[in-house]
DNA sequence: CGATTTCACTTAACATGTTAATCATCTCCC
DNA sequence: GGGAGATGATTAACATGTTAAGTGAAATCG
């Protein structure tokens, strides 16, 4: 079904109107509304990131540095929802442009200690304020009150979904 | 202030004490939210797909494509929610991997159309059980009203954004 | 103690995100 | 109809996501 040629267009366009509808169910999943959703956030505020030489990671983790005097770098993984690598990597580009600083700890040679150079602190300060604001602006359009219930239903969904998978693994997959 | 090295404590864990409480504002961001939320949700289906050697992205592809008879490269990027670069690469590697066909317009050289082929669809249909299955088990335990309803404010979230920008840039940003 | 295991972090390898540049076609307008 | 500009698609270059493997240090247990 859904053959026919449109014989009754101008035919430029062919298929065009094969398309529209049958799509829905797809474009509406969970993963797809909230992909556009985030998405068309990012959105916002990547320029203003881009214009101060920051991606939306290393302004995570400058900002998650802001709120603490030193933290581990796996620490640091949790707090900024990073994996591993990522983190690794970006954590070597911010030390070489001098933005973090980075020690070992004493009582523990695997771990790195991570906090935010004075030069990291200035440049969160340059880029904070535009942030705060079109944050602001989001949360006016969008209303306080429906931001905070968003916000809710989205903790709500992630931890029913942590639950989902410890219920998936109880049996023992020790099969390695 | 904060800067106390917890004397009382074990001194295995410096710093333990510092960091729980303040980093509660950067955590619960919008962005933040959004991101967790999809990634508690996928990483409900990545083993699945993994399994039968798809990406997420290329899932979301050949998922698309099954809803349509063809579909021109511009408009596939558009309902799948990628960029062009990372589907014309994606594109590559499923037509080599004989997933999908494509060829090019008669009326205009430029614009290429693709389709799922057999093997594809094969494919789908092995995945797609347990994908619904998932799907469904999501939608049980959070609840599908609930569902329905965040969807719908993720939704409103997107077209308010989307007028923010519009309105941002009402001016005349003719600056090159 | 000392071998084994665990742990923190890093590297490696490949796939995608993101922006800019390129290439071929197509449109439009004179 | 021919040249300037617009358009569809790809390629390039760099940053991150993702899983697996590697490395060195610490904990564990015999």
């Amino acid at each position: 079904m859904a053959r026919k040629k449109s014989e009754t267009e101008t035919s430029t366009e062919t298929a065009e109107t094969t398309r529209r509808a049958p799509m829905r169910d797809f474009s509406r999943s969970l993963p797809m509304s909230l992909l556009r959703a985030r998405e068309a956030v990012m959105r916002q505020f990547r320029p203003s990131l881009r214009n101060h030489g920051l991606t939306e990671q290393q302004w995570r983790i400058l900002r998650a540095l802001t709120t603490v005097d030193a933290i581990e770098v796996t620490e640091l993984a949790r707090v900024a929802f990073l994996l591993g690598p990522s983190l690794s990597r970006i954590l070597r580009d911010l030390e070489a442009r001098q933005l973090i600083e980075r020690r070992t700890a004493k009582a523990d040679l695997r771990r790195a200690v991570v906090s935010i150079s004075a030069k990291g602190l200035k440049l969160i300060e340059a880029v904070a304020p535009t942030s705060e604001a079109i944050y602001a602006e989001i949360t006016s359009r969008y209303g306080a009150r429906k931001l905070a219930e968003l916000q809710d239903m989205l903790g709500v969904l992630e931890r029913s979904l942590v639950a989902m998978e410890v219920a998936g693994e109880e049996g023992g997959e020790i099969e390695e």
